[in-house]
DNA sequence: TTAGCCCTCATACTTTAGGGTGATTTTGAA
DNA sequence: TTCAAAATCACCCTAAAGTATGAGGGCTAA
């Protein structure tokens, strides 16, 4: 922007206020011509009163106008707070029992069925039947696939 | 704010008009005297400045002055668009190579090994090596786990 | 050129996973 | 109490996964 306009757009109100007290005493000279009043001082106290009221025009604006409000809506990401909330509509629909789930869970950790039959305290044949229970109701054939399953339909973490 | 002044706030538009209107009789009468020009031409004069000087100061200040704003900063949580970033420092850490991830991928999403060779064109003997090598990488010593350590790692989804 | 890594494949073997069947015991709801 | 589902376990067999070792070919940086 060229310094002669930047100059123009800061001063605006210092300009179109000095555009108006010309103005106001053009309007006093005319007002002079027009009743013949030759008294200078009367030009004097009128145009006090003008800028006094001027300037009271603008305090009170200014004490009584209403401050605007803009809301400005900040959207903001949340680091995924990773709060598992289990899908019991799912786990009742696919008809699946809190061990067939406990299991489940073990599985999706990398426990090998040995692992998971001495955690539970039961045979290494009893996981094996809940696997294969387990993997009927997912629909699925190995056990990665009923982690990758499970995971999906939020029934483990 | 004390209970006049906010008497005057809310009723601002009402007084404006109501000072407007006095303005407009005061000059009407002005005309109507215009041309005996009493005694009291000068008070009347004077008043008629006054009012049209305060309501062009009011109506200076509403035009020229910055608005107040108050900003508002209200924070909206979205859920977290799920991009999945792949954690190239720990691949490179890991020395883990660009067919050993594809591998890993694959197995993460339930296929067999067979079907893992079937898909990369390649015997199965190819993968069981990568798997080997996998494992050995990630330290672990099952796909399930490889699975469980490469998604914690963001090496896969 | 050569050392090193990656990708490939093979053979042989062990371990784990999974399928099928049958059975007993527990348990929770009607 | 009774019945069905759930949980437990066993045996046998096959499939898949995993281990160990060796080896050839391609690519790249020193």
């Amino acid at each position: 922007m060229p310094n002669a306009v930047n100059f123009l757009v800061k001063n605006k109100s210092t300009i179109l206020y000095g555009v108006f007290l010309a103005a106001l005493l053009f309007l006093l000279k005319w007002l002079e011509l027009r009743f013949i009043i030759i008294n200078h001082a009367f030009e004097i106290y009128a145009g006090a009163i003008a800028v006094l009221f001027t300037a009271l025009g603008i305090w009170l604006a200014l004490k009584l106008s209403k401050p605007k409000t803009i809301l400005i809506e900040k959207e903001i990401f949340t680091e995924k707070p990773e709060t598992f909330v289990l899908n019991e509509k799912e786990l009742i629909k696919l008809n699946i029992s809190k061990r067939e789930l406990e299991v489940l869970q073990l599985m999706s950790e990398g426990l090998s069925n040995q692992e998971i039959a001495t955690k539970l305290f039961v045979s290494l044949n009893t996981i094996k039947t809940h696997n294969a229970r387990l993997f009927e109701k997912l629909e699925v054939k190995r056990r990665t696939q009923a982690i990758e399953t499970a995971k999906r339909l939020s029934l483990i973490p």
